[in-house]
DNA sequence: TCGAATGTCTAGCGATGCTAGGATTCGCAT
DNA sequence: ATGCGAATCCTAGCATCGCTAGACATTCGA
């Protein structure tokens, strides 16, 4: 038995050297440079083996993406606790969302860019974005003001959130007024 | 010179069937079926005709991304302007938005998830783009509210835009909601 | 009418995601 | 300890991608 249970041991670790490579590779030189032959040569196998872990490529992309929905989950969950009141944990909710996906663009791309694969809207999401959007509906649900649905208000805020970080990224808005614009967000959109 | 003139003239026509064919078999069947050859083959000549329009196919998409964005713009200045008083304007603007984008998925795409090889920020964007951009301050400008820069006002209230456009074509927000959607946007957003 | 210039196509390069099929290694029963 | 069956892994290759060199045809100007 013990045998077949390092077996598995062993490939969960290749399994997760594989998404840890992936998402490295990524984040040096973009995931146009992800392939699969260059990621096999990393990670010191063969192509195919990485077709005994994941469907495709499209799957590694995925397996990223929910890697770092947990990490965003958590690093929103911090920045929310660590502040006091619902004004200032609204814009330490939102600076944490930005920062995330400012310092980590291959992982976000992975998330809300780039086809993964993942199934967004329906039952079968996979938990990791279903907690990620229920971190932030947990800070910005108290701020959503009467007869407005706390849901509705978090995807408007979020989607706020998700087109200053794309645009930022893009070039288009200069980073440096990032923290007048969350301000902004805050005051006028939420309820306090 | 008539002859070089009709030359001139029909490299322009072929130009513009390039694009409108890029365009037309994006949304038919998503960008990635847009390849060179499948392309050349549409437009009933060979890849290289391609290339002597066009450095690569990022700059065929940047070519739709333009023509899509002189679109968008006039699709807002239309919209806004058979409304009346700021909030109707306001609203009638991000529906606007919204359905050019859900209306032309693959336009959409490529003027802002795709690279189309578009300098966005500098002074050398391309005009359409400004155009766009402007066609939104417009109307967003005038309920900035006080002490907000209006610049920074079109671009929060465009990013928000942006992500509810980005996050609805991936299945994430369900369509029936978009008016309760911007309605929330242009009450709290908005200074009226 | 003929050389030159312009325009177009055929053929092919390197790289991509992905897979079939053979080789090798490994665990286990004898 | 040994030999066999099974699991594991790699070599080699396919179709397709974006892109380009060089041959071919066509048209223009003298």
């Amino acid at each position: 038995m013990s045998v077949q249970e390092r077996k598995q041991r062993e490939r969960a670790d290749r399994e997760r050297l594989i998404v840890a490579t992936a998402r490295e590779l990524a984040e040096q030189q973009g995931w146009d440079a992800v392939t699969t032959r260059r990621l096999a040569e990393r990670i010191e196998y063969s192509q195919p083996v990485l077709y005994s872990h994941f469907r495709g490529k499209r799957e590694i992309i995925g397996a990223v993406a929910l890697e770092g929905a947990a990490e965003m989950a958590s690093a929103v969950r911090a920045a929310a606790s660590a502040a006091d009141g619902p004004r200032a944990r609204v814009t330490a909710l939102a600076l944490a969302y930005l920062d995330f996906a400012e310092r980590n663009p291959a992982v976000y791309d992975a998330m809300f860019r780039l086809d993964g694969g993942l199934a967004f809207a329906h039952e079968d999401t996979p938990e990791p974005l279903k907690d990620a959007f229920a971190a932030l509906l947990e800070s910005l649900g108290e701020v959503a003001g009467d007869g407005v649905h706390p849901g509705l208000f978090t995807e408007v805020f979020w989607a706020a959130l998700h087109g200053l970080a794309t645009l930022t990224r893009a070039g288009r808005l200069p980073p440096q007024d990032t923290g007048r614009r969350v301000e902004l967000l805050a005051d006028r959109l939420a309820v306090l």
